[in-house]
This record gives C-alpha cells, sequence and structure tokens, in this order.
DNA sequence: GACAAGAATTTGATCGATCAAATTTTGCGC
DNA sequence: GCGCAAAATTTGATCGATCAAATTCTTGTC
C-alpha cells in the first residue's frame, strides 16, 4: 500500500494538487466546502507532506542545527541535559527538529558549518558555551545565517557587533544575591562566596550577586575576607570551604554544585556541631551552604541551590528563532532579542539528616 | 553566488549530470580521466549534493530516529549522555544523523511513529529502557522498519519473537562478579550486595553476577544474609548500607552509583575507623564499595565503579542499522545481531582521604 | 444578458538529486 | 574497415512538494 501523495489524492477527489496543499498551508484561499471534503479526505487518508520534497522547494529544511557538548562534569553538566530536553520538546512543538552533531573545538565546529548548511539544509543554529572573540558567532554573522546563544556576549567593547546577536541567559548575580538574603533570613552574618580561580565573566557576575548582597546588609562589614577560589571540584570545594570557615564564615555561597559539595564536606568536618544528631534544628542547620546550578546531585544530597530556569530559556531560544525564520505573516509580536532570566534559590535539608524515605 | 549544483557543474564540465553523480557515487562507473577531472572541479566549487534532494529520490533520509528520554536521575541519568554523545558521533561518522523526538511514553513514542517515518522519513529507530513486551518493538516489526536496542529483550517465552530484533546490551553480572573478586583480593570475605527493591531483569542480572562470584569463593557461605534492597536513591544506599553492615557486611557491591554513594556513607557512619586519617592505608581502606555505572558522580567521589562501555554500544547500535540499510554492495561482514559487552570495574581512593590537589 | 472585479482553482514549472534505459565510445579480432 | 561486445556517458523521467502565473468561477451591478 504506496502512502498516499498530494497527487494520488488530487486524483481521488477531483480538484488540483495545489488546491491540496492550500488547505494544509493556506486554508483561507479555499472555499469552505472544498477546504471541508479536502479535510476530511486528508485525515481519512492519513496523508502528510513529505519534509524532504518540502525542503527542497521551499529550501527550508525546518531544522535546527546544535553542536552536542561532551559532558566534562557530570555534576554540572546535567544542566545541559535539560536544556537539550525542552530545546527537542520547543522546536517540536514549533514544527521544528534539531540536528545535532559533534566537534572537536569552536573551530571545527565552523568547519562543519558548511556541511550543515549546504547538505542538511540547516535554517539556524542554537549556541551554548559561549566565550569572548567566539569565532562561531563571527562566521555567522559574516554569512547572515540566523542563530542564537544561551549565554551573554560578556563583550568589553560597548559598540561590538556581536553584542547585536539575539541571546538568552540566567541572572546569575541575581541567583546568589538571593541565597545571601537566604541565608541572612537564617541568622547568618558571615556568609563567604566561594567561587573558581579562572571563572570567567560568569563567575564574576555570580560572585558581583554575593558582593552586592552583602553590601546592602551592612555598609561597614568587610567583606573581602569571606572572598575565596578554587578548582570547580569536590576538592577544590572542601579546601575552599576550610579556608573560609577559618576566617570566621559561617555560611558559603558557592559558584556551582560541585564547590558546594566540598564545601558542606568542610562545614561538616570543621562545625560537627552543626551536624550532630542530637542537635536541636535551628537555623544554622537548614542551609549553611547553598550551590549554583540545582543540579540533580545537589538534589539528591539535599544540598541548597540556585535553580537556573533552563527550561524557559530553551523555549525562548526557539522562539526568538522560530520568530525570525517565520515570513511574519502573523501579527505576533518580536520575542526580547537579549532576555536575562532570573533564577531562584532551592531550599533543602542537607543529608544525612534527612528522614527516612 | 548560488551555490553549485550538479546541473551547473556539468554544464561547466561539458559532462552529464549523470556522470558528476556517478563519481561521487559511483566512481568505478567513471573513466580514469574524466574521474580525475570532475573530482578537482567538485572539490574547488565546493560542491556537495542536498541531503534533500537526495532523501526524495532515493527515498532514504540517512537519520536515525531515537526519542530522548528525560533525565530522572542525574547521577545514573548521564549514562545516557554518553551514550547519546557516542551515538551522535557514530552516525556522523557513518554519513547518518540523529533525530531526537520526546515523548511521554512508549505508547506516546508509538503514535509519533507515522510522523517520523512518513514526513521526516526517518530510515531507522534506536530504542533505549526497553521493558518487557515493549510495544514499540511489536509495533517497529509488525511495520517492517529498521531499529536496534540498547537493552537485553529478557523476554521469557524462549521463542519470542521479540528476542530476534538486534540489542547490544551491557553484562551486568560480569561486572558485579569482577566487582566481588576486586574486595576479595583486598582481603573482604564478608561482601555485600545492596540492588533496587524492583529491580527488574536488570537488577536480577546484577545481583545474579555477585551471587556467582560469591559462590565461587566458598561453597558452604552463607550469602543469604548479605543481600539487601532499597529504593534507588542515596537515602536507599543509607538504610540499606546500615542494614548489610549490621548483618556483618565489609563491603558492599551496589547496582547503582546512587545506592554506592549511600552505602559508603554508612561505613563512614558505622566504620569511621576505616576512614580516620591516621590509620594506615590497608586493603580495607581502598574501596569497600563498589557502585555501578561509573558516573562522574562516582567519580568525583572517589568512589570504584563498575564502568559501562556505552560507547562501545553505541558503535555497534550504529554499524547494526547502517549494515542493515545498506545496499550489501560491499563485502563486510554482519555485526553481531545479539552483542553482550564486557563491564570493567574502575577503582579509586574514596573523598576525603583523597590528597589535596 | 453583459461586464467587471474578486474569489477560487488549476496549470505548468521548479527545486536538485538519482534511477533506469538509451546512446555513444572504445578496444579487439577478423 | 567492419562487426561485436563491453565500457563510458548521456538522456529522459522521476521523486513529492510548493511557487507563480494563468484560467475559471462566482457575485454584484447596470
Amino acid at each position: 500500500m504506496a502512502r498516499p501523495t498530494l497527487a494520488s489524492l488530487a486524483a481521488e477527489l477531483g480538484v488540483s494538487r495545489q488546491t491540496i496543499s492550500n488547505v494544509i498551508n493556506s486554508p483561507d484561499r479555499v472555499k469552505p466546502a472544498t477546504l471541508e471534503r479536502v479535510r476530511a479526505a486528508i485525515e481519512a487518508a492519513g496523508y502528510r507532506p513529505s519534509a524532504a520534497a518540502r525542503q527542497l522547494r521551499t529550501r527550508r529544511s525546518m531544522n535546527l542545527g546544535m553542536r552536542l557538548m561532551p559532558a566534562t562534569d557530570g555534576i554540572n553538566g546535567s544542566i545541559l541535559d535539560r536544556f537539550l530536553h525542552a530545546l527537542t520538546e520547543s522546536a517540536q512543538d514549533a514544527g521544528y527538529r534539531l540536528t545535532l552533531f559533534c566537534a572537536d573545538s569552536h573551530e571545527d565546529e565552523v568547519l562543519q558549518y558548511g556541511e550543515l548548511l549546504n547538505v542538511a539544509g540547516i535554517d539556524a543554529f542554537i549556541l551554548t558555551s559561549s566565550s569572548r572573540n567566539d569565532v562561531r558567532t563571527k562566521w555567522l554573522q559574516d554569512n547572515g545565517t540566523p542563530f542564537a546563544v544561551f549565554g551573554r556576549p560578556w563583550e568589553t567593547a560597548p559598540g561590538d557587533d556581536a553584542a547585536r546577536h539575539p541571546w538568552v541567559d540566567i541572572d546569575g548575580a541575581a541567583g546568589t544575591a538571593e541565597a545571601v538574603t537566604m541565608l541572612t533570613a537564617q541568622g547568618h552574618t558571615h556568609i563567604a562566596f566561594l567561587g573558581w580561580q579562572d571563572g570567567g565573566p560568569v563567575g564574576e557576575d555570580r560572585q558581583a550577586g554575593w558582593e552586592r548582597a552583602m553590601r546592602a546588609l551592612g555598609a561597614g562589614q568587610d567583606i573581602s575576607r569571606l572572598r575565596a577560589s578554587a578548582p570547580d571540584t569536590i576538592s577544590g570545594g572542601i579546601s575552599g570551604g576550610r579556608e573560609l570557615i577559618a576566617r570566621g564564615a559561617t555560611a558559603i555561597v558557592c559558584a556551582s554544585d560541585s564547590l558546594a559539595i566540598g564545601a558542606a564536606e568542610s562545614l561538616r568536618e570543621l562545625r560537627p556541631e552543626l551536624f550532630s544528631p542530637g542537635q536541636p534544628a535551628g537555623p544554622g542547620v537548614r542551609a549553611a551552604v547553598v550551590g549554583f546550578d540545582d543540579t540533580p546531585v545537589a538534589a539528591a544530597l539535599g544540598l541548597s541551590s540556585v535553580a537556573q530556569p533552563v527550561e524557559d530559556a530553551a523555549r525562548h531560544i526557539v522562539r526568538l528563532l522560530t520568530f525570525e525564520l517565520a515570513d511574519r505573516a502573523g501579527g505576533s509580536s518580536a520575542p526580547e532579542q537579549h532576555l536575562l532570566l532570573a533564577p531562584h534559590v532551592v531550599e533543602r535539608v542537607p543529608l544525612p539528616l534527612a528522614p527516612p524515605r
């Protein structure tokens, strides 16, 4: 049983091929009676247009290209999993599909753009892990290829063209500021920040949020001693946490969940009284450590953490691109070209004090 | 500057369109002199055939469909990340691409097959998270659609047709057996197994490996008390670990890394002498707990774990499908239809005794 | 009924590749 | 040079959709 085509359906109904096509793509051009008749037949036959034929004629593939980043760190990398999942779902809902590809570097990625554009016919690209002076954004702009980025440009030149491309990011500073507010509400006054040694603009942003919130607490407080940095590992979190506790910190806001796991360990080591089973549950027991990213690992360990709304980010990325690729026939308003999403702190009770489940 | 096509290149070279096509697809049909000339021109022009045009004419999309499973558990779910990455890379190397889609259930997934086959023109499917009496495998077989599964069928009926589809899996029993061997070499004699309450065939398989290895150690040893089960969470690992230690276990082989994290915690709690900084490093300090899956979290925490060669599995899946989809023109031998891959134990030193880095 | 304008539908071509058959070229033997 | 068979190349059609222009139909007015 051959699958139905435009031609077979048109012959069966005694209308033109173009009428069938119009019923699907421009129903306003078809008389209501014809519309109903044809729609019923399309439904009965289970006819669906071939994507390949469409792509060939329209020169549009309805595919968005994205490089699949290797999971360099299973703790923090799970953020991109959720992003990928939300992208796949949003694209699917909008009639698009994701085309994934692997690359060894940004430069290798750029080398593949020709193939993706000319062979696969990709309509637009989604970029993650953006960096300063990203060769990818430059190439795509020079080539006139639509794209959107998950991450701010962070460019230092105010008039830089790179800042004009569409992007969505999470307001890291707002997240760490909220973490400070939460710890303050629990009675902490010596709230430290543990960041990365080479944090880049993302790390600086998260630190700035902590700093801003701390300054808002007390004008005269010297917070410079409540700041440290370490490699983005659990061990780094342990050593950095030890240092901050030695400097008088009673709570720590961390730039990542990896650091937070380690920092929580150092608190248990140097402040065991906070974790004694017989100790009454006081403010200090609740969450002396707040991580960043709300990874499933943090959740499993009962760590409080700043949650990034990556699902919202993914949806907006898809909106940005589908809007740009649409024919502008609709009256829908343009999505925001630059969107900074607010994260929120998820409070938890740390293991192993969690009640048996 | 319009991109080159078969027609433009043929006109430029004074040969037929089909000759250009033959140079690319059937070079043996072309005279060497013509072959060289045309190849040089293809290279110079950067000509590449359009995937959409190819798909339309050949009725092959060169795409493999796979449902993107939600990350239900960031600890164990990272396995599927590596699988996805390896699939993407292997497919890419073989000239295929992955088409991802989301679905809410196996039934929802099956509902989408029509769209994926008729619209997107997917050539074959890759299944994960297979279950007994999987509606997906039945549908795909009934429909004559090529597919391969990451996971054994586990069907109870020996003549069941489902057992005939291509599959790749990891030998869980071999993994836990090796873990027992490793713990034995470290001097342990009371090696317990902590599995899932509703482990299904996968959980049973892993337990069977532990059981087999334990029986091989001592014919008369009563191992029934060295077995427990818990929910697949860290807390579950803690409570299960406590129980097994109370029954005399000195080491624990776990069905997952989540359980292992918890079991390690219970060992630290009930056998702190094993973790004292002043304790000499003896066999018992090395790895009294072995997890399963070698997740990045286990690695970060310094846990020993059974590593699944998911990259090998992914590569074999792609081989299985590309072989089935190929024209059989080549003399390459068929890949094994049913492949059980051996995992291996990765030994580590648990934090926080790891030396400062 | 004739005419004009707009709505509805149809017709012909196109997208860019490969399939399949037809045609031309080449090499060899007589 | 001719005939034949195989190699090499070309020609015509096809895949299934949409674009774009042409044609037909419908409605309203005089």
